[in-house]
DNA sequence: TTGTCAACTGTCAGTGGCTGACACTAACGT
DNA sequence: ACGTTAGTGTCAGCCACTGACAGTTGACAA
């Protein structure tokens, strides 16, 4: 009773998120000020007092760390996409699981790192080269997976019916060079990039709307 | 005179490159058959019996190693796509500097390593991550490259319009595309990939082909 | 030819990311 | 109250990579 709701989750749980946690946060921070490659893992166990061995418990890499709050919000977006209705267009589907997620993103986040810093890393992420690398990769990855997703949706198989992957990746595409263009900006608040994402999104929207129950490729295609 | 053409070259150079193409191909050879990453650097020098520090002089990192041959393939496109005539569209240029690539480096390229372990190489790097990776960056760098180079033949702002970095990407992805499915198969000999590329780039033709001295968006372009 | 200079290489010592093994402590379930 | 087990620290070590210094060997001029 002297706790509120620390009962229904053990004292052990919550000492390991906290140590995450502070991890995290420590390590963000040391990344966006001093820069990535000159943040040793030493210094981040230093701050928050642990060893390096539970630094490499919590986080199979120092990259890894670096894209923990991405691998997040990534996964609270694949989240919403999987929960949107059936009757959506890939495109709207898309697009409004970005909106929904965006919410629910905030708040799970500020509950772990200040949102400011998520900004920051993103920036961070964005010019450092070994960053920018691995960022490619887990996009790409990340592409192939909506993809799929977009598929399964509409019965199509992304191996043969081109559209899925080419629908992604424009999406992704308009998504990224958003995120670019909000980092060259001078207003680098979440609101500022919400609706230059909405704003950017809206060009692309009637491209990809159209219904694709109906076959399109080679011969069998209709004068839609 | 008991040397054919070696007095052009000094035999300190010639030692130099000796050393380096040793490394390279010793290096390819251990990639390709036990992985990169079960590759240590010390097998490599161990073979060609020089120091590991001797192989941080050629190479500024183990990754550069992989990406040398590459890099070289990459550099003769780019040189091809400069000597391009200007009355080429941006697409015809593309395509006949891949063309005329395709021979200045397969000489210059056996010179050093043989054409099938270049083959094997490229395959290595796609099916290993933290190469991806790299070579996911590496593209975007050389394709902004020549984005750079298109707009200048065109006399274009790549900042300002579009259509440079538009063309180059879908030219690229084609290229990226043909590579994927060529290692997917079973013939990797180097006509296949030839044939292949041309086949593909024979559907993005007609798309790009258009001439670009004349405006197409906003409305503040010159006619120049 | 010889001696000086510069380039190339090896050795060594050290840093930083990362891992396996083992022992210890503390939360957990009974 | 007590055995179990998850989480942590310590230690020893591998590997990529770097700076400093010294030795060797082509290059080039006197």
């Amino acid at each position: 009773m002297t706790s509120g709701q620390n009962t229904t989750i053990g004292l052990r749980a919550r000492k390991k998120r906290r140590t995450r946690d502070a991890l995290l946060r420590v390590a963000l921070e040391l990344f966006t000020t001093q820069g990535y490659e000159q943040t040793t893992i030493d210094e981040i166990t230093d701050a928050v007092e642990v060893s390096q061995r539970t630094f490499f418990r919590y986080f199979a890499s120092k990259e890894e760390a670096a894209f923990a709050v991405v691998d997040m919000v990534e996964n609270k977006f694949l989240d919403s996409l999987r929960a949107r209705p059936a009757e959506e267009t890939p495109f709207e589907a898309m697009r409004n699981a970005v909106e929904s997620a965006w919410d629910s993103v905030s708040e799970a986040l500020e509950a772990v790192v200040p949102v400011e810093l998520y900004m920051r890393t993103y920036l961070l992420i964005e010019s450092t080269p070994a960053l920018v690398a691995v960022h490619l990769r887990r996009t790409a990855e990340l592409e192939e997976e909506v993809a799929q997703l977009i598929a399964d949706r509409e019965g199509l198989d992304v191996n043969t019916d081109p559209r899925p992957r080419v629908a992604v990746a424009s999406f992704t595409g308009v998504m990224r060079v958003t995120g670019k263009i909000w980092g060259r900006g001078r207003v680098a608040s979440v609101e500022a990039l919400q609706e230059m994402t909405r704003a950017y999104l809206d060009h692309l929207g009637p491209a990809l709307a159209g219904d694709w129950r109906t076959p399109v490729c080679d011969k069998d295609r209709r004068p839609a």
